[in-house]
DNA sequence: TTTTGTAGTTAGATTTATCTAACTTTTAGT
DNA sequence: ACTAAAAGTTAGATAAATCTAACTACAAAA
């Protein structure tokens, strides 16, 4: 709707939010900021940029959702972090490390660089059920920084 | 010397007037702003907090030049530079996308990661004839952002 | 039902990185 | 040697992202 490109920051915020709800139905501000390793007020202060660009919507004092276009947006940079992880474990690195740099990886890569991973994950692994596993493994932890 | 941790944006500076030393054997700050995309004021400021870290030199009105420390830390950045786009090139990148996202991505590896990396490009590709061969065939351009 | 603690918000300060405009120094052409 | 253009610098504005402190709303327990 509002093409507004995003930051990288707000891109995290909206993919939290996203990730919060698949996990656990209910994206609270304060679950956010944990997640993110931020305090409230940057949440809130994130929430109200995305509600202006109309990709999130929130009742006052409440926990936050996305619109249809929310949804959608925090779908792909979501899909990416799932490529990018799957990628750098296919590497050989661990876990916790491949979340951390999938997480900003996803932000700066160019369309060429992501199929050309695609390319790489995929022949020993089909798309769909690599997103759909990893989805369902979804677990939403504190982070240090 | 200083233990100031470096911004991605310092590192960047840091990098640039390394390369436009190889290249071209002086590093002016007209060549690193066209070159990094940003007008002069902004490499002046950079220059500024360089050299209050002890990593670079340069008398006013004239080149920049780096400090043996500036030298030492700017080599460790080109080389994971370096490594990151002869990977991306061996996942099928084109040159310049490859050259680009290796700028990005070098600020913000973890080490495991990049350990990991050296790992997939190595085999088939000794370290030291590639960063020879890089650094040899260094070209710098104007960046268009 | 009043109180108290937790969650959320608002305001204002700070840091980083950029810009434009105006100024200074150096360099080159005549 | 003088002047005009190019390169470099300084000052001040703006934007993004964070923080702390102080305030408001809600919910749960007494």
């Amino acid at each position: 709707m509002d093409h507004t490109k995003l930051t990288q920051s707000l891109e995290d915020y909206l993919e939290m939010v996203h990730m919060l709800r698949l996990a656990n139905g209910l994206a609270r501000v304060k679950d956010i900021a944990a997640a993110l390793g931020v305090k409230m007020p940057s949440v809130a202060k994130a929430m109200v940029e995305l509600k202006k660009m109309g990709l999130v919507r929130q009742e006052p004092y409440s926990g936050v959702e996305l619109t249809e276009e929310g949804e959608r947006v925090a779908a792909m940079i979501l899909n990416r972090h799932i490529l990018l992880k799957g990628f750098l474990i296919k590497l050989g690195v661990s876990e916790a490390i491949a979340d951390k740099d999938a997480c900003s990886m996803e932000h700066i890569l160019s369309a060429e660089t992501l199929g050309k991973i695609e390319d790489f994950v995929k022949p020993s692994n089909a798309i769909a059920s690599a997103k759909v596993s990893s989805v369902k493994k979804l677990r939403v932890v504190k982070n240090t920084k």
